[in-house]
RNA sequence: GGGGGUGUAGCUCAGCCUGGUUAGAGCGCCAGCCUGUCACGCUGGAAGUCGCGGGUUCAACUCCCGUCGCUCCCGCCA
């Protein structure tokens, strides 16, 4: 090995290496011995190449290659050469191209794989992550871990570009039980006290405008302790910013900026912009959903005012207790059977609905459904029209409350997107959700809590609202949405210490406890805070949407399994009693 | 905490509904043959605690109860 020097990537050879002698490292990906020539191909990071060893032309070296086996870790020399047209391989990029072996030098053996690195089969996800290393050296994986790494450089550009500072913050930092669950680090020196990870870098960041940063970013990790989903991790990581003086233009225009720029160094992709806007409000009402998919129609409607004289019970007593009929149309759904609705009821019901109603549309002015007895002809021509439904489509309804009706719909709503195909999956279709409400009614604790976070600006034409009608303030906030899926959010700061307090107070945090969590900001805010705001980009979602994955597992080199285990290290694990004692904890028996 | 799917050879799966020979297949692995393969081919071989525990039964991969892992979703995720 001392004489070894790589000169070149397998994947990077083509035509224009024909007559140069390489030397190639990498993994045997596959062997096909023909008795007389072997085909070894082999793969590094950058592709595959094969590699020939002919026992006529140098017997000594064929033997060699015969004893190589699949992943062994190998080391090439050769000549390339241009291969004869009739053993051309249009189906890899160097398949005009073979190297013609000198010497080959095994580096490695394997033991027994648990898996075949190249195969065609999806694998046991526990599998994967116990034996990650192979996972990864699959060509999929490896090619997952490029393109971030090409998505990351793409950010750090732009921001570098536009004058933002990289800094970083603390990881061992306070706790702050206001938002998700912490995960806690117990301190040594000081007994009974403890770190938490942060959640998001959120205060520091505020305080290093308060130092004068004025453009902050950073590629920051961020803890949550709960419960894992495809597109949620324990650890995930954020394209953070921050920055002074600007309102919700500047950082709406900042990221579309950075967006487009991410795009078209890694996809070559031109994304529009100014990227479509719709308020809360509006995506709740026709998309049921404060993430919605536009990449199509199919658009909720509320039609309790044309159903609130229907002898339908169901509908009647929904609507006097305060809550909604609201109506979805199912593009050429009349083909659903019996047991289609039912499984579609049943399915609505995960989102607390107590039933799905349906009628469908028929040729002339027929219509079918169980419940269509209930309605007077001119009600359902009526239904039929403000939905611009036609013969073959169904009505969906859902009464109930209007949260309820808002997530059920919201979910059947996609639900027939995906059975029905509506959705263009090509596309990258981007919007901003605003004017997000400020606080919202937490029924469990009986207290009003941040819809965003309690550092939030509220709009300022409804500051009078924040003590009288809390419920009808808006926030200085928006979340930038891809295709459905949240991949950022942010907001306006408040950078006002009466303002923090105030808003402190309505969501029942009183003055010493303030000071005790946050005191620290309070303190700061007084020292001639700018005005400052901010936003953070989920890189690993963000990831996994460009390259239409459906998992951020796949794009994180080491991600956790649904219970939050890594099957590899073997973590979390218990430890040692001493480690215990040293930490002054002592495990309950329970 | 709740609901769905799943667990059988190293990997991917069939068998289970309707209990009854020695639990199969493909890929991989091992050995042999093969000078233009590229999902190479051909011949032969090894390989199983049917996730785990209990129950029903003359008999359990199969039925019942419990439990654990993986996964998708609801709750949760400021």
């Amino acid at each position: 090995m001392a004489k070894f020097k790589r000169t070149h990537h397998c994947g990077m050879l083509s035509l224009t290496n024909i007559g140069k002698q390489v030397q190639l490292a990498g993994w045997a990906a596959s062997i096909r011995d023909q008795g007389g020539v072997i085909f070894l191909d082999l793969r590094d990071r950058s592709g595959r190449i094969q590699v020939v060893f002919n026992k006529e032309k140098n017997e000594k070296l064929h033997e060699k290659a015969n004893h190589v086996r699949a992943e062994y870790s190998v080391r090439v020399e050769g000549t390339v050469e241009k291969r004869s047209p009739d053993t051309v391989n249009p189906k890899i990029p160097t398949g005009e191209i073979e190297v013609i072996a000198t010497e080959i030098e095994i580096l490695n053996t394997t033991a027994m794989l648990p898996f075949q690195i190249e195969c065609q089969d999806e694998l046991n996800e526990e599998v994967r992550l116990k034996y990650r290393y192979l996972d990864l050296r699959r060509p999929e994986m490896m090619s997952n871990l490029m393109f971030r790494h090409k998505l990351v450089q793409a950010a750090r550009e732009y921001l570098d570009g536009s004058g933002f500072i990289e800094v970083e913050t603390p990881v061992l930092t306070k706790s702050t039980p206001e938002g998700s669950r912490d995960y806690l680090v117990p301190s040594r020196v000081h007994e009974g006290c403890f770190y938490a990870l942060p959640q998001s870098p959120q205060l520091f960041k505020q305080i290093l405008q308060i130092s004068g940063i004025e453009k902050y970013y950073q590629l920051a990790r961020c803890f949550r302790d709960e419960d894992l989903r495809a597109d949620r991790q324990p650890e995930h990581t954020q394209i953070d910013m921050e920055m002074s003086f600007v309102d919700v233009d500047d950082i709406i225009e900042m990221i579309e900026g950075l967006i487009r720029s991410i795009f078209k160094k890694t996809l070559n992709l031109d994304i529009p912009a100014p990227f479509k806007r719709i308020t809360y409000e509006e995506a709740m009402l026709k998309y049921g959903s404060d993430k919605p998919d536009l990449r199509f129609g199919c658009e909720i409607m509320d039609v309790s005012p044309i159903v609130s004289q229907t002898d339908f019970n169901v509908f009647k007593e929904t609507l006097s207790n305060g809550g909604v009929v609201r109506m979805l149309v199912g593009p050429g759904c009349a083909d659903f059977s019996i047991k289609d609705m039912d499984e579609l009821t049943s399915f609505l019901k995960n989102f607390g609905a107590k039933g799905l109603a349906w009628i469908k549309v028929l040729e002339g002015e027929e219509f079918k459904s169980p419940i269509v007895k209930f309605f007077k002809p001119e009600m359902l021509k009526q239904l039929k029209q403000s939905g611009n439904a036609k013969a073959g489509d169904v009505l969906f309804f859902v009464a109930d409350h209007v949260n309820v009706a808002c997530d059920s719909l919201g979910a059947l709503r996609l639900k027939i997107g995906n059975v029905k195909n509506l959705i263009n999956k090509e596309t990258f279709h981007f919007s901003w959700v605003l004017d997000f409400p400020m606080f919202e009614w937490n029924e469990e604790e009986k207290r009003y809590q941040a819809v965003h976070h309690p550092f939030t600006s509220p709009r300022l034409e409804d500051l009078d609202k924040i003590e009288t009608s809390p419920l009808e303030v808006k926030a200085r906030a928006y979340d930038l949405v891809l295709n459905g899926t949240e991949v950022g959010g942010g907001s306006i700061r408040m950078h006002n210490e009466d303002m923090q307090s105030r808003v402190f107070r309505v969501l029942g945090i009183d003055a010493s406890s303030a000071q005790e969590r946050f005191g620290f900001l309070l303190t700061a805010l007084k020292f001639g805070a700018p005005p400052h705001g901010g936003i953070a980009i989920g890189l690993d979602r963000l990831a996994m949407l460009l390259l239409r994955l459906n998992s951020i597992r796949d794009v994180i080199a080491f991600p956790k399994t649904q219970k939050a285990t890594c099957p590899m290290t073997g973590s979390p694990s218990t430890v040692d009693e001493k480690q215990l004692r040293e930490i002054h904890i002592k495990l309950r028996r329970e």
